[in-house]
DNA sequence: CGCTGTATTGATAACCATCAAAGAGGGTGG
DNA sequence: CCACCCTCTTTGATGGTTATCAATACAGCG
């Protein structure tokens, strides 16, 4: 049904208000946010266009040369690489407000395929007209600087979580970042939908699907959880965060 | 020998020419570098200082407020971070004309510790100072980016490593890397010393020191290379490119 | 020449992947 | 409206890969 519902937004887009910065839901969290948006109007130079994707649409790929950034305005996509070794790894999920492309800006082409989890619309930001608004604006250059930043520091954590988490620390740091997510969008951290397959969790985490499968059946058993499906109910998140933690805690006896 | 070699520069430092970013060995690979260098000059004022390192000493650590940026003038650096069970994972290396800190402009505070692997450099780069020479050089700041997008490409790669390698690929991705620093610093890939101990690559590649220890010997044993402590010789590049593309490869039976 | 930190090697077991199969949800067409 | 199909998800049995523990060898340095 969900999809059902942008769909019908679509339909009757051309009814409504052009999109702009302005009528952005997500514009606090995005480039030009903050501060009333003072530099909003020049972000808003800088869009070429709104581009619509359904859901698996692919946005761009992998080594394809770069000349634009992509801001989330709607919806969330997921950016992955294929490993030589044929195995996808999940490198992150992007919310409205987050920028895709970001690591093209070092070698000129992408480093990895972004693709739509959910019907999406990104805006089109042309690297030239960007870079031109940037060096006029330094309070856009520098909340630019903050997104890039923050990209290399969710990089890290995952490094971290990668490197030396078990498959429990992993799933529960996950789940707690999902949590965060929801709050951030103004709803409670204490329920929310994944919009991504176990599939996708798995090359996340660098797990297989039966292992996330197998750890929210374990979750559900001590009580930590309910899982419907996609949809998420923390009961104890405590719990989680004492499992993102601790390499132990929570074995079940049935 | 490498220590004193390095101490005895500095000792004789004073007498020497100012360091600068003309003079610097690493300016073609630096901010600023280049079509024959023409934004360096404006590189050199941005740096405050210049900041000499001995051997495991810490140039920041994590939660530290950023108020600059270092850039790698001479030696080798690390960057780690602790998980929260108490493993430290290494997340990067850093060779001169590289840059540390990019990380702490999403939060403003340093995302990891970084420490000195050898007796090093760097250049200290104030952000104030540096974002008004970004603004005025467009050429300067597109290096700025293309550093960062590096930055992100990088620690996506070791995303793809450590969550869907084996062991053998993590070691010979690791190795072919050094093998292709030592080249862009104009000596042989065929042959380089590493500048960390084994658990520092244990810690980057999220294995532990003994089974980085059996890989080499493994390695050694199919004659891909001869290792001396921490100097490495590749015998057979091709083979190790293999191992790092295909999970199966070089199995001794011995 | 002994000391300390670093590196190697071996034996065992934990953890998670793999293989196999069955169960649930959602949409389509009869 | 129901049967069907497809994808996604769950669960079980087994094995491989790598961590862990323990002990020895080695290098650099005082």
């Amino acid at each position: 049904m969900h999809a059902i519902s942008l769909a019908h937004v679509r339909a009757t887009r051309a009814a409504l208000p052009p999109a702009t910065c302005h009528n952005c839901s997500a514009r606090t969290r995005c480039l030009g946010g903050g501060e009333e948006g003072a530099s909003l109007e020049r972000l808003e130079h800088s869009v070429a266009r709104r581009l619509p994707l359904q859901r698996h649409e692919r946005l761009f790929h992998r080594d394809e040369s770069c000349f634009q950034l992509y801001a989330v305005r709607e919806g969330q996509l997921k950016t992955q690489r294929r490993a030589p070794n044929g195995i996808c790894q999940v490198l992150g999920f992007y919310l409205p407000g987050e920028v895709l492309g970001l690591d093209a800006l070092g070698s000129g082409q992408y480093g990895c395929d972004a693709v739509a989890l959910t019907d999406s619309v990104v805006c089109v930001l042309p690297y030239p007209a960007l870079t031109r608004q940037l060096s006029e604006d330094v309070v856009l250059l520098q909340q630019f600087h903050r997104m890039m930043g923050t990209e290399i520091a969710r990089r890290q954590g995952s490094m971290v979580l990668l490197g030396n988490a078990r498959a429990q620390q992993r799933l529960a740091s996950f789940l707690l970042e999902q949590a965060a997510c929801s709050q951030a969008r103004g709803e409670t951290p204490c329920s929310f939908q994944l919009r991504m397959p176990r599939e996708d969790i798995a090359a996340y985490l660098g797990l297989t699907v039966e292992s996330i499968s197998r750890l929210l059946s374990a979750l559900r058993r001590v009580g930590a959880l309910r899982v419907s499906n996609r949809m998420v109910e923390v009961l104890k998140p405590e719990l989680l965060q004492q499992m993102a933690a601790r390499a132990d805690a929570a074995h079940d006896s049935g």
